[in-house]
DNA sequence: CCTTTGACTTCAAGTACTTGAAGTTCCTAC
DNA sequence: GTAGGAACTTCAAGTACTTGAAGTCAAAGG
């Protein structure tokens, strides 16, 4: 099925970062059954994760970001899984994973701002500037509805 | 503080609606003193919860979505939470939490990055374009050894 | 009045990770 | 080469909910 010329090779804390899950996840996965026993290095033991193997956790990743339950995802795999999919399906699953990942970035930079604002309150506060305090505060707090929006609107994943 | 005139009041039900958090969770943060007890009703023993009551899990929604520990959040808000006490330690707080923001926006980019070289992939291939596609690939494996130095890569939540 | 339906109650067990401990291996630097 | 630290390993225990069981309560229909 891959025809690729360069197979080349990650660690587990570089997969962790690409995938966007905690390497103790990646462990996790293996170690149910989610994913196939990832190959060792020779003398070490150490997880070698080959492209095929990020193509694998890509995929596992976007089925649990839609809410697959992992023993569901289990029998979905065993029953020929991330192999039987077209391209047109990978692409169109990677599209929805990048809308997400867009979603994503913006609620982090709304979160940063909230959070920023709560700072910059409690330092008006420390500073015994109250006018300074309150308009930091509605500002907070108008932004904390925004979140609360997005958050509902987010679906549990 | 409060000086409200109206006291509407809400079923569990309806609270978890207007928080966006599942009822089961509403219970779960009382259980563990994340909030205050909710008073009940006379004769059914049901929650009722009130206007108080709403902003105060409005607010426990606020942190949990900056990805604040349930731990932390106890003693942020034992420490005065939303009203005025203890500056420093509140701020310390935020300021840890501003930290852990600004490195999950770090690597939602890179993912965001991942994902499209993917996508460019998965296109390339259905094009036939097996150079476009290596040259692609390779990128995403740059992106991996970029990451490499990147020193703090501390996890999230 | 009585039954049914549905929302509520507690508590225990399950789920999907996450963290910590204790030990091994890789890498860099002297 | 060897000392030190970062990164890896497994395994056990913890966390933050979530779900299921068993029972109580309340409004609507016959």
């Amino acid at each position: 099925m891959s025809t690729r010329t360069t197979q080349h090779s990650y660690t587990i804390k570089e997969t962790a970062a690409l995938i966007g899950l905690p390497a103790s996840t990646l462990r996790y996965y293996e170690s149910i059954g989610v994913i196939a026993p990832i190959s060792r290095g020779a003398s070490s033991g150490h997880r070698v994760y080959g492209e095929d193997d990020l193509d694998q956790l890509m995929w596992v990743a976007c089925l649990a970001a839609t809410g697959m339950s992992v023993s569901d995802m289990r029998t979905y795999i065993s029953n020929g899984g991330h192999g039987a999919a077209k391209a047109r399906e990978q692409v169109e699953l990677l599209e929805q994973q990048e809308r997400r990942l867009a979603i994503e970035a913006e609620q982090v930079a709304l979160r940063q701002r909230y959070v920023q604002l709560k700072i910059g309150y409690w330092n008006a506060i420390d500073a015994g500037d109250q006018a300074h305090a309150a308009a930091l505060s509605d500002e907070a707090y108008a932004l904390a509805d925004q979140l609360k929006q997005t958050k509902r609107n987010e679906e549990r994943r």
